[in-house]
DNA sequence: CAGGAACATGAGACAAGCCTCAACTTCGTC
DNA sequence: GACGAAGTTGAGGCTTGTCTCATGTTCCTG
């Protein structure tokens, strides 16, 4: 909370410990042991202690970089012509990422950041993928009767795949986000059996309070 | 390993065991701890390791029935006069007990029976899915370039959704089997980008290595 | 370069969960 | 109903991981 700047030791293995977390979670999920991330900084578990007080603290300052990249993503996902081409670039970046690292998979699966900046980030990554599905579903080429709520079972139901065919087949991903984007064409689109997610059920459900 | 019957005594705590892991499973995820199922059965944990030596041997004891089950409902598939009626229904079943049941879940999302029963089940259950799949196809409904392993995805992917919309909006997955089902059509087929997984590969990533 | 604030350290208290085994209890049988 | 085999029990050792705090070290300022 306060702002006074970090000693320049301290500010060292502040770096240091993000790095290490970056590798870490990326290895093994946002639940890895904070002994390895400690280790893997050159630094003992209590300066980890020192530095980020909770757990949440250091997934936010390691996944930082991530959520950024999304939203640059997304930027670029709207500079494309063809809004369908957009759409899809998007969606493969992050179903990429996802299938590279495993802390942005867990991210991407319900574990939400929590400080405040790492929200206000992702507030803005939304409205930026709300343009990009309305963009798509202005020109005719993605069904109109999904939201911005439906881009989060791609995210959802790709973790699961990328989960389970990880190790066997890196690229079968691919293949899954190939049909799934096939069910989000206009074209064959067959009506709905419920109403999608309203905005507050999917921030809860990102919540993850399982 | 032996076939002696077990006393009166055993038999009856084994049955409270397995019906307490079923509920156990069910609320918790097949990695629930142990002594929670023992105290459910009014046992002790020595007991639970007397007649289940290892983990697997009660989630294989606990979980035959829903392998049984899974195999109805392919076979209730088939009863359908259409194909696509059949497909739907059978994925739906699937789909609610993923929904209902977290033990399920796990087991759908790669945690594989390892007893050679349950292996046979569900080797039984594939060959009737494989009947599923290719009568839909030669009706021309399902789409031509999938094969079993395909809806593979759609469990994976479904897994995802159940576990971050659960505890929200119960009804939600409906809304993405909606979605992949769309994707499953023949009608707006678009070409996939990477072979479907191979047999084997199937098999390792139901494995979970991981 | 001295003094004090800021920081680092890691042993150890704590908690969950797994699994074992020696002592005890129950069942089935003759 | 008594005996042995089969079964049960739960305290305790083990592992893995979290989090703290008394002690020692490093950095910065004057």
């Amino acid at each position: 909370m306060s702002d006074r700047p970090l000693r320049a030791d301290a500010r060292r293995n502040r770096d240091r410990l993000i790095e290490a977390a970056r590798a870490v979670y990326a290895e093994r999920g946002l639940d890895a042991p904070l002994d390895e991330i400690a280790r893997r900084a050159g630094v003992s578990i209590g300066t980890l202690y020192n530095r980020f007080p909770t757990r949440e603290a250091l997934v936010d300052a390691a996944l930082a970089d991530r959520i950024a990249a999304t939203a640059r993503f997304a930027e670029h996902a709207l500079a494309y012509e063809d809004p369908w081409a957009g759409l899809t670039y998007f969606l493969e970046r992050i179903c990429e990422m996802q299938s590279a690292d495993r802390g942005y998979r867990d991210l991407a699966g319900g574990a939400v950041p929590s400080s405040a900046e790492a929200r206000r980030a992702l507030g803005d990554g939304y409205r930026q993928m709300e343009r990009i599905v309305a963009r798509a579903q202005d020109a005719g080429v993605l069904r109109a009767d999904v939201t911005l709520a439906d881009l989060a079972f791609v995210c959802w139901g790709h973790a699961g795949t990328v989960a389970a065919t990880a190790h066997v087949a890196p690229d079968a991903w691919r293949r899954h986000l190939g049909l799934v984007l096939d069910g989000l064409r206009a074209e064959g689109a067959h009506p709905l059996p419920v109403p999608p997610l309203s905005a507050r059920q999917l921030d809860r459900a990102f919540g993850g309070c399982d």
